[in-house]
RNA sequence: GCGGGAGUAACUCAGUUGGUAGAGUCACAGCCUUCCAAGCUGUUGGUCGCGGGUUCGAGUCCCGUCUCCCGCUCCA
């Protein structure tokens, strides 16, 4: 993990947030190579999703009016109220204390709160049924924990502090009176705006389920902790494709998006062995079926995309709150329905740092004196490698660098590549195998007489001649698309 | 949030009982060089994470704080 963030650092990958003046915690800012990889990752999964009939693009606003958010469940479920104990210092969730409360702590509970009512025997069903029903307001919830709950790791009772409320989404407000009616939020999650902006995509558009609509954006999260470099942060981007179907296909859709989604990181050079799937047991409020996509990171196995069966929840409860219908009226069939969503969901910043990682490699490479010497190579895609090409002469002599310079110009008008003269040969190879370049141009003496160059594979490191007006032609086969 | 480790040049790291901040790499300029890096010469680059304190004097000792890494906790 430090070699991942030293060489993102060295090679202007990824940099601290504020570094000058600290760093700020969980907080990144992608540099010279890492914005193309970034853009290359978010144009790759751009153009797998929209370059089809039945999928249509959206870029919505971060700030969004706050029904969106009570709509959504997020001011309810997105606010975790906390404990500490006062003598160990660990920190609860609240609803997880009560929830991993052993049925005779219950009862001890239901004993010490109602001496009189449940003195005698009780059967666990009994127990577990009053306990839900009479501890579930705040108050008696707060009154339980700060008397009868033992700390689960000091094991001391009454040692809770008062119940503090987290609330995971960004608050701002808008205009210039900072009152509650002006609150807004950073939007947590970027599926709202687009299940907000569900029937104009569908009147615009001309679309009829089944279709999906795809963004790209910002999404923040004010997270108690961030951790694993880009991993958990608290502002990062999503890519988020919401596919809308009649009720009673999802299964099949769903089914379909799991395949679709594994075979995009497939095609994309990753590895079968670093990736797997890890289904959800217990499921959020909404949804009917989720698999998480999971990538072997160097701390272990970690969610890079969700796909997710999300039932009618998200348009029914906009319908709800709004007051508009949300319900598509089928022509054909005469039939109107709310439709179900698939949604797939991925991590524009962890996909990023899976294919940095995956790609990261070191090898020994014999080197010219018949020696062998370590190799950093980075063994992205074609088409997610920052620099697509390097056009070096061979030596800056004879017009040779004139001429890569022209070759190199010429390429510029359609690709990112890069052009260097300073230092041996070999060593400007390596420089580009540190930063993933697919395939380097050499301009050497033969150029000069028959104009070929040659070209060096960066993963075999085997060269082949090509006529340099090919050069075009030989990159867009390999790169574009 | 808890516990542990760390923070000195762009990177990797030295820096002795407190006494004028160093090396290698990188970068840049020049030389040399006809295919797999680390030849030669020169140059740039340091608020020693930040803020206090002790001291004649702090990279070094003390206090606070920030950030990163590892483990736990958490992750609708």
């Amino acid at each position: 993990m430090d070699k991942i963030v030293s060489l993102a650092k060295r090679r202007g990958f990824v940099f601290q947030s504020s570094e000058i003046y600290g760093g700020l915690n969980g907080c990144w800012d992608y540099g010279p190579l890492g914005v193309e990889l970034l853009n290359n990752v978010k144009q790759a999964w751009w153009r797998t999703m929209t370059l089809r009939d039945d999928i249509e693009g959206l870029d919505a606003s971060i700030l969004m009016h706050p029904r969106v958010w009570e709509a959504s469940g997020h001011v309810a479920n997105f606010t975790d109220p906390m404990v500490d104990c006062k003598s160990c210092k660990a920190r609860y969730r609240v609803d997880v204390l009560m929830e991993e409360l052993s049925v005779k702590k219950k009862k001890d509970v239901l004993r010490g709160l109602f001496p009189q009512e449940f003195a005698g025997q009780l059967q666990d069903e009994k127990v577990l049924e009053e306990f839900t029903q009479r501890i579930s307001t705040d108050e008696t919830i707060a009154q339980v924990i700060q008397t009868l709950v033992p700390c689960p790791n000091c094991g001391n009772k009454a040692t809770f502090t008062e119940a503090r409320q987290f609330n995971l989404m960004f608050k701002t407000f808008v205009g210039p009176v900072e009152d509650t009616n002006s609150v807004v939020y950073l939007r947590p999650e970027t599926a709202q705006g687009i299940f907000v902006n569900f029937l104009n995509v569908l009147n615009a558009s001309r679309q009829r389920p089944p279709f999906g609509i795809a963004q790209i954006g910002k999404a923040f999260r004010n997270e108690i902790n961030t951790k694993n470099f880009l991993f958990r942060t608290r502002e990062f981007e999503q890519m988020e494709m919401q596919y809308f179907v009649k009720p009673g296909d999802e299964d099949t859709w769903f089914e379909y998006w799991r395949e679709a989604r594994m075979k995009w990181f497939l095609d994309l050079g990753m590895k079968p062995e670093k990736l797997r799937w890890h289904k959800h047991e217990k499921l959020a409020h909404y949804a009917k079926a989720a698999f998480d996509i999971e990538f072997e990171f160097p701390f272990g196995w970690g969610e890079v995309e969700g796909i997710h069966s999300r039932t009618d929840f998200d348009l029914s409860r906009h319908e709800e709150y709004s007051g508009k219908s949300m319900k598509y009226f089928d022509d054909q069939t005469k039939e109107k329905y709310t439709p179900c969503v698939i949604e797939t969901s991925i991590g524009a910043s962890r996909s990023f740092m899976a294919f940095l990682t995956a790609a990261f490699d070191e090898e020994m490479a014999a080197t010219g004196e018949g020696g062998e010497e370590m190799r950093t190579v980075l063994r992205f895609h074609p088409k997610l490698a920052p620099m697509k090409g390097a056009i070096l002469p061979l030596v800056n002599r004879e017009g040779m660098d004139e001429q890569a310079r022209v070759i190199a110009r010429d390429l510029q008008k359609y690709f990112r590549v890069f052009y260097d003269d300073s230092g041996a040969i070999g060593r400007r190879y390596r420089r580009q195998d540190e930063i993933g370049t697919p395939y380097c141009f050499t301009v050497d003496s033969q150029t000069l007489l028959d104009q070929t160059v040659t070209v060096r594979d960066r993963d075999s490191m085997r060269q082949e001649r090509i006529a340099a007006d090919q050069i075009k032609s030989y990159l867009f086969d390999r790169v574009a698309g």
